[in-house]
RNA sequence: GCCGGGAUGGCGGAAUUGGUAGACGCACGGGACUCAAAAUCCCGCGGUGGCAACACCAUGAGGGUUCGAUUCCCUCUCCCGGCACCA
């Protein structure tokens, strides 16, 4: 395989020269990044004589410094960017920050700055470190949600919405969280606590502004069909969350003739089993009864307050109490009793239930515990009435076929929901209905940093929309919060307006929005940061939609759905023509690293930063355990988690930027684990990522002093152009075999194999085996020169190739090299490479033979070999005599796979 | 409980989608250079047996389809992620 002349023996001739050519990535990656940044050449302009690209990564709150999950998204965004720029599309590919939320406010409150000073500082430093990366980033069309210039939209948008009923007001249950003091939205909660605090949430009844993304549940749910370029994953997670079920709306009469309690069921069929109607805490029948009842009043108290929003919730005990109250089954109408039940919810449904003890597991257990009467009214398929009810120890929840249900009894599921449906439909009691799990979407948050919502109060004239020409409602950006509920409902000059209707003294708003509102159409806006008259213009029908989105999967559900949600919104406004905003989408996994720790005697737990331990190997090298370098004690190991600051196991780009450099930062991130897959940190990974670049910058910068020796790069031929001896087109073929193979990687977004073929290219090219003669000066030998002019001609394609197939993961070096080895001013504006025909053409090709489909050799045939010519070559081979004893009766079959190999079976 | 995704050397991960399992890199071992170290370079590296050619075993476990299975089908085990009293 590889001979010991290698190309480095040149080292030693030339070891005086060698310092000259080192690998100095902080100048090279410094000058080049001045060169983009003058050359403008990342500016995105709308033309249309290329197909339009819009690569478009999830912004970045600016919590201060990047962190490694950011250096992966940007640097998955960014050679996907530059990729497509070289394959001939005009790409787009902004940045910008999600500036509004609360860290800022907390992070004021700290130190006593306003949030807008430390947004913007955040802002700075964190765009430096962008630029330091290099990504190809149009910095012309940055925006800030905090910008008036931004929010104003959010504030225009919510009085279009408020204007079509698709923004409402209603008190509601809403979740609190309690340290943070504001409201969240159901997904803001994550088992019963708040996304961000960890706080328990508790329900609080406030008025606050709502969005209807109900209206648009069903159409969310029908167009995921519509978007293949969308993660299977995600798709389920969003379609789980909109929670479609069909089913029938059922009302029960009140005894008393008052009216009906309505409930909903997906088991119609049961219909006829129930013998109970159950309602939440919060259902306004509840509170009918508890007035007259303090016992009652107190159970539903202890409900609301209860940890009814805690994971346990679903394996709390089932508990409940009679509301003395009647109804009457609608069909066969039998007297049945209300009860209040902490199982049942008051957001889902009508908040009320019918109670099908023998076929619902919930309702089977609370009739066991408060002796209710169990009715089977189902029957399994294949076994008898009594299999389905004799255990008694759970409820039959299977479809089966309808017993005990008069005029209904022998139905299947289907037909007996139909009939019973019909029947309810005939009565006017019931009807079919769809019902979501989709809740709208509560957009009021008690908090200072955020988007003003435009509402005047006034005494006279009631809830005052902002008129248009008096937007943006400013937000006040000198205010410090002090944790004591929101600063702006203290600030008079805010607070205290006049009432665009009357004139009178009134009252703002003193709410602003949920952040989630400000990342709902911030991809709409990069198409046109500048308009100051409008939302959008008809830059953003060029631009969108989004090629390829590229962010964390955490976001699948809310920012996803909220965004798919606005610009169905924004469409049926007339604003866009657009039925979805993200056409691919990528999740890109979390980085991952170890983590270590100790017992302390106290019990507790501390942690100790992966870079602060070292590894303890066995006598095979087999590492057994590790200790922390300071002490030399041993560590714990706690496994691999997401790098946070709790378990102390994260790594700071910058030291990684600092030490290693931009490229190789990027080049480590890119190889280390395919995009969508958990990407494990690793010292040892990033100094081979560095040691390959170094290897290749000093391959680069040796060819190029020859080059300057022999008058340059124009003066070597092309290989279709000269006579290549045999390694050399072997290595040729090669290489064309690798880009052929990078090739389809780089298209399925699997960058890790495109390093991989980056490495294998560099591993052929540096291999002497490709002049079969030490390297001398020109003119010495004839038989050599053209060895020479050969091997130079494959180097010159070679590195041509190379160095555009790794100009999007680590642009500087290739940037660098393409333009000093005198190929062109701009690698990242050339094509992309393709492999040439003539390279991967050969006279003969090695095709692998199989006995009984184990590998037994291998045998070379012409490449236009027919399968009777490579049967005949298989049945004499060597390997083939052995296991047949020269007996050719003795083979059954010759399974030919043109190309690839034969299969003798004996 | 329901839904989704996984399981391949010491490690990260490849395998043209049914065709040479372990590419590329890391770690480790041996060697060269060096006064020495670092850096760099060369060789080796799934397991078992064998001096060797080679043989056998091996992609979580078991079975099946096939000339041929990491890939397709069935059963099971374990891991990760999401949802979870949704009527």
């Amino acid at each position: 395989m590889s001979s010991p002349h290698r190309l480095t023996e040149l080292d030693k001739a030339d070891a005086a020269q060698r310092g000259r050519g080192k690998y100095d990535f902080r100048s090279v990656e410094k000058q080049v990044q001045v060169e983009w940044e003058q050359a403008k050449a990342a500016r995105a302009v709308e033309r249309d004589d290329r197909p339009k690209y819009y690569c478009l990564s999830m912004f970045p709150y600016p919590s201060g410094k990047l962190h490694m999950g950011h250096v992966r998204n940007y640097t998955i965004g960014d050679v996907l960017s530059r990729y497509h720029r070289m394959k001939g599309y005009n790409v787009l590919q902004p940045m910008g920050w999600d500036a509004f939320g609360l860290p800022a406010e907390n992070a004021a409150m700290a130190n006593g700055v306003p949030p807008a000073k430390w947004t913007n500082d955040n802002i700075a430093y964190m765009r430096k470190q962008l630029k330091s990366l290099g990504f190809a980033i149009d910095w012309e069309r940055e925006l800030a949600t905090c910008h008036p210039d931004y929010y104003r939209w959010n504030q225009w948008l919510f009085l279009r919405l408020l204007e079509r009923g698709l923004v409402y007001r209603a008190s509601g249950v809403v979740n609190w969280d309690p340290v943070d003091q504001t409201v969240l939205a159901n997904e803001q909660v994550i088992d019963g606590r708040g996304w961000r605090t960890g706080a328990v949430v508790e329900k609080r009844e406030i008025p606050m502004f709502y969005m209807r993304i109900t209206a648009y549940a069903d159409e969310l749910l029908e167009a995921l069909e519509s978007l293949p370029g969308w993660p299977e994953r995600v798709k389920v997670m969003q379609a789980n969350w909109i929670g479609r079920s069909e089913g029938v709306e059922v009302s029960f009469p009140y005894e008393d003739g008052s009216g009906a309690l309505k409930v909903f069921t997906t088991r119609a069929d049961t219909l006829f089993g129930a013998t109970y109607c159950a309602v939440a805490a919060e259902h306004e029948l509840a509170a009918r009864a508890a007035a007259t009842n303090p016992r009652l009043a107190a159970f539903i108290e202890e409900c609301k307050r209860g940890p009814v929003m805690e994971a346990e919730l679903a394996t709390q005990d089932k508990k409940g109490m009679p509301t003395g109250l009647h109804v009457i089954h609608p069909l066969s109408g039998a007297r049945l009793p209300v009860w209040v039940a902490n199982y049942v919810l008051m957001g889902y449904g009508e908040g009320a239930v019918m109670a099908v003890p023998a076929h619902d597991q919930r309702d089977f257990e609370f009739a066991l515990r408060y002796r209710l009467p169990i009715k089977c009214v189902i029957a399994s398929k294949t076994g008898a009435y009594e299999d389905t009810v004799a255990p008694w120890r759970d409820a039959y929840a299977e479809h089966g076929i309808t017993v005990n249900s008069s005029p209904f009894d022998g139905l299947e599921f289907d037909p007996a929901v139909d009939a019973i449906a019909g029947a309810l439909e005939r009565k006017s009691l019931g009807r079919k209905r769809v019902q979501y799990r989709l809740r709208d979407w509560g957009i009021s948050r008690q908090r200072y940093w955020g988007t003003p919502i435009p509402l005047i109060y006034c005494s006279k004239c009631g809830d005052v929309p902002v008129p248009d020409q008096d937007l943006p409602v400013l937000l006040p950006e000198d205010l410090v919060p002090d944790g004591s509920g929101n600063p702006l409902a203290k600030t008079p000059s805010f607070l205290q307006v006049r009432c665009p209707r009357c004139g009178g003294a009134a009252r703002r708003e003193t709410d602003t929005m949920d952040t989630f509102v400000d990342s709902s159409w911030y991809y709409l806006r990069y198409a046109c940061p500048d308009n100051q008259r409008a939302m959008v213009d008809e830059r953003v029908s060029y631009w969108m939609s989004v090629d390829q989105y590229i962010g964390g999967i955490e976001h699948a559900i809310l920012h996803l759905l909220y965004s798919r949600f606005w610009t169905k919104a924004m469409r049926d406004l007339g604003l866009i023509k657009l039925d979805e905003p993200f056409v691919n989408l990528l999740t890109q996994g979390m980085v991952l690293n170890e983590i270590f720790f100790r017992k302390v005697d106290s019990g507790r737990i501390a942690y100790y930063n992966p870079a602060d331990v070292e590894p303890v190997l066995d006598e095979r090298g087999q590492r057994i355990g590790a200790r922390l370098k300071a002490d030399g004690l041993p560590v714990e190991s706690g496994g691999l988690g997401t790098m946070s600051k709790s378990k102390n196991n994260g790594i700071d780009p910058q030291a990684l930027i600092d030490q290693y450099g931009a490229d190789t930062a990027r080049l480590f991130m890119m190889f280390a684990s395919p995009p969508e897959q958990t990407l494990e940190w690793s010292d040892a990974g990033v100094e081979g990522a560095f040691r390959f670049l170094k290897k290749l910058w000093s391959f680069c910068d040796k060819f190029s002093q020859e080059l300057a020796e022999i008058g340059g790069l124009a003066q070597i031929p092309w290989p279709d152009a000269v006579p290549l001896n045999e390694k050399q087109r072997d290595a040729r073929r090669e290489i064309h075999r690798i880009l052929l193979q990078a090739n389809r990687d780089i298209g399925r977004h699997q960058f890790n194999t495109v390093v991989s073929a980056g490495m294998k290219i560099l591993n052929v090219l540096d291999d002497a085996a490709l002049v079969t003669l030490p390297i001398a000066k020109p003119g010495t030998d004839q038989a050599e020169q053209a060895d020479r002019s050969g091997r130079n001609a494959v180097y010159k394609e070679g590195l041509s190739i190379l160095l555009r197939l790794l100009a999007p993961i680590t642009p500087h070096l290739c940037y660098w090299q393409w333009r000093e080895l005198g190929f062109g001013p701009d690698v990242c504006a050339e094509p992309w490479p393709a492999p040439a025909a003539a390279a991967l053409d050969q006279d003969e090709i090695t095709m692998v033979l199989q006995v009984n489909g184990k590998l037994r050799g291998e045998i070379v045939v012409p490449k236009d070999a027919d399968r009777q010519a490579v049967e005949r070559l298989a049945r004499a081979h060597e390997a083939v005599q052995r296991y047949t004893n020269g007996q050719q009766e003795k083979i059954k079959r010759v399974v030919v796979v043109p190309g690839r190999l034969v299969n003798v079976v004996v």
